[in-house]
Parts: structure tokens; C-alpha cells; sequence
DNA sequence: GTAGGTGCAAACCTTTTGCAGCATG
DNA sequence: CATGCTGCAAAAGGTTTGCACCTAC
């Protein structure tokens, strides 16, 4: 799918839902979808200015808290203090590891992970919105480091 | 494990470990003992200052960092902006789902869950220090009383 | 024309820190 | 008696809000 694509659907679904397609939402959302990282609000407030120098982060986090309810993008604490966001258009859910020592992130998949989940709220009658799993530890990479140092 | 014991037990780790055993940290480790809820570091304080109305903030959230290093503590992102934690002494490890809608916690095990996050972890060479899985929705009090209104 | 959106700056909230004095080991 | 701990208040960092002006519908 291409991003104008992608923005036409998040374009479409905002104006459906009431809410009026701005310039600024319109930058903001295309430099969110067009970001294949994990963002900060902060990050992409800077790469807002990049295009337009005068978005104001109001803007942003108001326009990333409408896209977080619309379901178009996710977040996710990464313990640091500041909440890190991915756009979820085109991307199949997914769960996250962090290394503590150099801040990566990766990415995985199990199936079986999610039917467990499910079946878990199913026995208590909890109805499932969303979720996040998270591990924390150590990279391939960090780990190798310290064993050489 | 009675009160008592557990808090010998934290006293005599951060001792080894050259942490010196104050009024404070005693106060604040037997009250965080003593509470089988998930407490904000705020929530914490006041209860501490019942017992004793000087005792600091900076103290509480320093002995909280302490005990979380120690293990004696987790922590956990509840998405509302501040952190909540709970004692793990005595408690085996488990997961949460969180209310949206009246911010109740429920706590479940799977080992299963548990064993495939390792098997992820594993397969690409990820040193698993600690993991947090959280489930937002609502919960069956909460629905039920949404479909009744 | 009128909701709703924007920009700015100030407010907020949680957490951290600098520092002088205090208490533990 | 040295080092680590405490209390206070101020600072920091991320996020939200009040308000006057602006703009999409």
C-alpha cells in the first residue's frame, strides 16, 4: 500500500468520524506514516518542523492522541519515562523487545502468544481492547560487548 | 512468610549489599510489604505518612528504585502517566489486565506464555531480564454495567 | 457562520537532583 | 568518623490545558 493511500484511509475515517482534515494533521500524519521507527512524540514534532517549522507540539500530541483512538497508531512505554509510537496501517500486530543497554527495539510475532492471551480474559470475562508485552534485557549484540570488555 | 520475615529478608540483602538499614527505609520496605495492591509511589508516601508525617517523597521514590534493583519490587506502566508497583516477595510471577473503565487489575499466570516468550527471546540471541505483559479492555463488572445503561 | 483546530505559553504531574545536615556501620 | 541517607525545594522531562485567533465544512 502507498502512504497517499494510507492517508486517504486515515483522511477518510477522521472526516467520517467528525473530525476536520487540517494542513497540519495532514503533514503530521503523513510524516508519522511515512516513519518506520518507534517515535516519540518529540521526534516526530522535529521532523513535523523539518517540512514547517511553525507545528506547534500541541498539535502533535493532539493529533497522535486522535490517531491512537482511531486505532491508526499504537503506543507503547518503553520505561524511559516518554511513550514511544508506531503506525499500525499495514503492519500486523506484533510484540516488542528492548534492550536496556543500547535502546533498541525488536519486533516478534507468536500466534500462540495471542490465543493464550485471548483464552485468558475469555475464563474471566475480561473483554480484550488491547495489549502490550514488552521484554526487557539485553540485545545479541549489547550482550557480546560486555563479554568482550 | 509472616511480615516479619520477609522484611529480615530485605533488610539482610540490602545490608550485604552495603545499603545501610534506616528508619525510613525500614518504615517505607514494611509498608510496601504490608500492601497487596498495585501503589503509585504517591500512594506509597501517604501511607507512609500516616505512620510517620516527615518522611520525604525523594526518599520514598529512592528506596522504591532501590528495592525495584534489589527485585524485591516490580514496577509497572499502567499507561495513566505514573507508575504502579507491587512487592514480588512471597508472590510467584504473573501478569495484568487492566480495566479501562474502572482501572481494577486482575492478575493471571500462564506458563505457557511464559515458556514461548523465551523460546522468542532465544531465537534471536535476546538475554531476558524481565517482561511485562499488560491486557487493556474492560472488565465484566465494567461491560455488564455499559450494557445495562 | 460555527464548531472544531491551532499556537503559544503556562500549568501539571511524576520523578530526579543539589545540597547541607544527619545517622548508620 | 566516613560514607551513605534524608529532607527540602527546585529542576527536569513529558504531556495537557486555557485562551484568543483561525479555518474547514
Amino acid at each position: 500500500m502507498k502512504l497517499d493511500q494510507e492517508q486517504g484511509l486515515v483522511q477518510a475515517h477522521l472526516q467520517k468520524h467528525g473530525f476536520r482534515w487540517t494542513n497540519q494533521r495532514s503533514l503530521i500524519v503523513r510524516t508519522a506514516l511515512s516513519t518506520h521507527e518507534h517515535f516519540t512524540a518529540e521526534q516526530l514534532l522535529d521532523l513535523c518542523r523539518a517540512q514547517d517549522p511553525k507545528v506547534s507540539r500541541a498539535t502533535v500530541y493532539r493529533t497522535l492522541s486522535v490517531l491512537e483512538e482511531a486505532g491508526f497508531v499504537e503506543g507503547l512505554d518503553t520505561g524511559d519515562g516518554s511513550r514511544r509510537f508506531e503506525h499500525v496501517l499495514n503492519h500486523e500486530h506484533h510484540d516488542h523487545m528492548v534492550c536496556l543497554h543500547c535502546g533498541a527495539i525488536f519486533e516478534f510475532r507468536d500466534e500462540e502468544l495471542e490465543r493464550r492471551q485471548e483464552a485468558a480474559a475469555r475464563r474471566i470475562g475480561f473483554r480484550i481492547e488491547r495489549h502490550s508485552l514488552r521484554i526487557y534485557g539485553s540485545c545479541r549484540a549489547c550482550h557480546k560487548t560486555q563479554r568482550e570488555a
